[in-house]
DNA sequence: TAGGCCATCTGGTCCT
DNA sequence: AGGACCAGATGGCCTA
């Protein structure tokens, strides 16, 4: 069978090796950003206007509308981000993904999900592992090795798939923002 | 202290 | 005309 896993690594780390049969390992978390919450007062202070250059009250009046549509539409595009997160898998206690992350999880977190429709497809069943550990993503991972398989976390790389998974040594090299997901083993029986 | 992340303001552009 | 969307600018908070 195909033989899939993940690994949630250091952000700081820049390269994961794991040879085909290794046990995979949460290697480190400590790079979690802890959560923030932002309160409106917080800001009150940038709300003055850049210049100091008084508006006609009639544009002052529709600048001031603007303002107040646009924080709405920030606040409605969050709420999405805090909706996609809680359908991610769980993260370690006071971890929270920052938006990009998000997105990018959340691409990752379909691909595996695809993947594994496939692998069902191809072979019948969905390995043990992917069931204890990945599905459903509402149960998270409760701190186990977490995390989606992908082939690419790099926050800088615009390559897509499998341009890094080096098939003769049975690993996927990369570059890392925060994580590393990565396929360990890819064992043909 | 530098850099990352974020919220907010702002003006431009497009759409209804 | 007014709203939605977008990107640049700005400044605060936090962490390494």
């Amino acid at each position: 069978d195909v033989r899939l896993a993940a690994l949630m690594a250091d952000i700081n780390t820049s390269e994961v090796s794991v040879k085909p049969g290794e046990e995979f390992t949460m290697i480190s978390i400590s790079n979690y950003r802890k959560k923030t919450t932002h309160h409106g007062d917080k800001y009150t202070n940038r709300m003055k206007p850049k210049t100091g250059l008084k508006l006609p009250k009639q544009r002052e009046n529709r600048r001031t509308k603007a303002n107040d549509r646009e924080r709405h539409r920030m606040h409605n595009l969050n709420s999405a981000l805090d909706v996609l997160r809680s359908v991610l898998p769980a993260l370690p206690d006071d971890a929270q993904l920052t938006k990009i992350e998000t997105l990018r999880f959340a691409h990752n977190y379909i691909w595996l999900l695809t993947e594994t429709l496939r692998m069902a497809d191809s072979f019948g069943q969905i390995p043990d592992y992917l069931q204890q550990h990945y599905l459903p993503a509402s149960q998270g991972c409760n701190g186990s090795p977490t995390s989606v398989i992908s082939p690419e976390w790099d926050s800088t790389s615009t390559s897509s798939s499998w341009q890094s998974w080096d098939e003769s040594n049975g690993f996927y090299k990369g570059g890392m923002k925060r994580f590393s997901f990565c396929i360990l083993s890819h064992n043909q029986q």
